[in-house]
Formats: structure tokens, sequence, C-alpha cells
DNA sequence: GGGGTTTTCGCCTACTGGTCGAAAACGTGG
DNA sequence: CCACGTTTTCGACCAGTAGGCGAAAACCCC
């Protein structure tokens, strides 16, 4: 979601939401208030720290470090939002202010690297959802297709899929309805990645695939 | 490596490097230069962004915000340092400054994680090591046993071991020698996630393990 | 040469994830 | 109402990975 400049500098471009840090509150707590004056923060999903942009020249004028945060909201939100904030397609991105740029690109990449190997996925869907379109959310965000199956496997086989035994409605033209899911209670968000070395007598890690 | 602080606030406690950010310097530049006036910054093997810590009340007086990094140095360097600085274990600090332990445990975490989904391991040791000192980093790091066999076939499958041809004198009690090994000049060090859930015809990931 | 120590190698197993195809469950048009 | 297209779901197969273990190799010292 991108907010269009008014002012100059950079005047009509699109830029992040964000704003300048007060003394009584932390980097967190500033953005999550930013971004209230624009949209209902309950709806975030998920929020984490991305890196601290601080090139010198980075902003016209003296010098402004910024630190940038990926937050996520269910795709079945949309919420109430000014007329000067739209949302924008990650691979089509307007003409944005300042570094503003490198800095979705930074998240996106951060997003697609997570998906991989924590379950921040379920951050992107509704409460309930079907394969289908997690496996969706994964394409887009990954920038290549994923199976079905295999998504359905990995997560369940992490006991992070939970069945609530209805169904969606199947689309215009037919087709199978899919069966709905809900974020399993026992999946906590987990943020770091798994262990590749783990410690012994911990079960046997991962592995398989390849293309035969 | 910690500093032990002279003057007041927190003074003789212990605190990590660090300084004013200049208007003219980005923060990586500054903690390169802030810790080139206590030991020799070449030596440094890897350095990465860690986290921003703001409390407000993070430290007595006006609020400082701090972009914290993780640095690390091969084993075998002890770089010249000046005697206010001593290396400390990370699992036995002493009274620190701040909130700088808490800053020191974050990146101890964030060294663990990566050791197993990259090759940041070899940042930490010499250009010539035996498996078994790698071992023993990895163990240190991640606060488990970690099997030398697993650890030299894991690294191999993924080209990033290649030998010497040469062989470490044995210990005082004898055993036999162990071969030297260098990181592998195509085994760019990897700082991101190998994804589990791959794009289609893509070679087979991994899996294995488990306890039998 | 025997005993102790450390490294190295091979074998086995459990399990993972990619691929593929068949079956199931729907809507639609003839 | 039945053939067809569509979408989802499930099962089977397979290559490849990592953990565990034990045997063999290579060294020291006595």
């Amino acid at each position: 979601m991108l907010w269009e400049r008014a002012r100059e500098p950079h005047a009509h471009r699109w830029s992040l939401p964000g704003g300048e840090l007060r003394v009584d509150e932390d980097v967190e707590s500033s953005i999550r208030r930013q971004l209230a004056e624009k949209v209902d923060v309950r709806q975030l999903s998920h929020v984490e720290q991305l890196a601290v942009f601080s090139a010198p020249d980075r902003v016209p004028g003296p010098r402004v470090v910024a630190t940038a945060f990926l937050g996520l909201v269910p795709s079945d939100v949309d919420p109430e939002r000014p007329a000067d904030t739209e949302w924008h397609c990650v691979e089509k991105l307007p003409l944005m202010a300042f570094d503003h740029a490198s800095i979705v690109h930074r998240a996106r990449h951060r997003l697609g690297s997570k998906l991989s190997y924590t379950n921040i996925g379920f951050a992107l869907a509704p409460p309930e959802f079907t394969i289908s379109l997690l496996r969706d959310h994964y394409s887009a965000a990954l920038g290549y297709r994923v199976s079905a199956t295999n998504l359905q496997r990995v997560l369940s086989r992490r006991l992070l899929l939970e069945p609530t035994g209805g169904t969606a409605p199947p689309g215009p033209s037919g087709g199978r309805p899919a069966a709905l899911f809900r974020f399993s209670a026992k999946g906590i968000l987990v943020t770091d990645p798994f262990a590749v070395l783990r410690p012994p007598g911990s079960g046997r890690p991962a592995g398989g695939g390849g293309t035969p």
C-alpha cells in the first residue's frame, strides 16, 4: 500500500507510509502510529523489522535514517484508507519517492525467503482458506508456480494445517469444491528458520525431491 | 569482544563497541569506523545488520536509537586491541551496560540460525581448517553437539568444502591427523536461506534424517 | 607391539519434497 | 441425464538428504 506524496520533495511520487520517530516511542510503536493515521492497524497480521536505510544522500536535504518494516495484512481485508493511498502490485511499482522502491524490493525478498522456512504465509490468508488460495499467495510472493500438492503436504506434516470441515463454493466454471482449512492453533507463527543441522536425537530433518 | 566503560553512565560495565552516527556516513560505515579505533577492521570476516534497538528508556538521559550489527572474525585471529577490551564467552557475560546483553543474545541467536541454512560458518574459521575445528565452532554457536560426520557430508554436498591436501598435526594425546580443508571458491557466502518450496523442475531439495 | 585417541569412511534408515496420474466432485451444454 | 471440461484431492513412486553407528585408519606414548 503506497501513498501519493502531495508535497515536495518528490511530490506526486509514491512512498511508503512513515514519519518521524518521537522521543517517547520505539520504532515499532512509531510505525504503527504513523500507519494508524491511514488504516486500521488492527488488521495487520504480521509486523517485523526489515532493515535500516541510512545512506547520507537517500533523501534531499538533511540526512534521514529510516528503519523499514515489513507489514502484512490478510488478503481478504481491504482496510478503509484515504484517497491518497492505493494498493500496488509489487511487480509493477509506480515511480517511487526516495529509496522506497529498493525498500519494497528488499521486503519482497524477505517475504519470499521467510515463506520457505517459516509459516508466515498464514499472515497473508484469511482465517479460513483453501489450499488453492494459499498456493496463489505463495506463487505471487515467490514469483514462481507452487504445487498445491506439495504445499498441502509440507504444511500438513508440520501440523500447521487444520481442516474446518467446510468447503468453498466452486468458481463460475465449476470444479470440485475446495476444502477449507484454518491455521492450526498449535502452529505458532515461527519466524525462525528450521535448523538443518539439528541437535542429536531430534528426529530427522528433511530432504527429498529433486529432478528425476 | 567487549569494552569496559570508563565513564558514567554505567562505568565499569562492559559494552559493545559503537558510537554516534555522523551525518555523512551510513550505519555500516559508522560501525566500521568506531570499531577501527579499537581493532583492525580488515579482520572482520562478516558484518550484517542485526536490528534496531529503540526503547525510549534503553539508556539514561536523552533517548538513543542504536542500530546493532553482527560482526564475525575468524577464530585464529586475535586482533591487537587496547587494554580496555576483552574477549568474553557468550554464555558467561559480565555485567553489561544498557541493553547490550540483550543485543548480544539476539546476535547469538541470529548466528545460530544462519549457521543452519547459510555457509556463514566459514566466517568463524581460519582459511584452512579441520572439520573438528569447524564442528567445535558450530557446537559453540548452536549450543548443542554437532556431528562431524554430518557436518562434513552436508557441507561437501553443497560443494562448499575443498580439501587442501595437507593435514594438521595431531593433538598432544595423539590421534589420527586431521585433513585440512578450505572454503571452496564456488561457495559464495550465502546469506539467504535455502528455499523449501522450490520452483518446479529445480532439482529436489533435501530431507533425510530422523531418529531411527 | 599394545593401548589410547582422534579422524575418516561406509552402510543403513527415516523422511522429505517433486512429479505424475487417477479419482472425486462440481457446473454446463446438448 | 449424460458426456465434457474444470478444479480439487489423493495416492504412488522416486531421488536425494541427513542422522546414527560402527569399523577402519592414522597418529601418539609407553
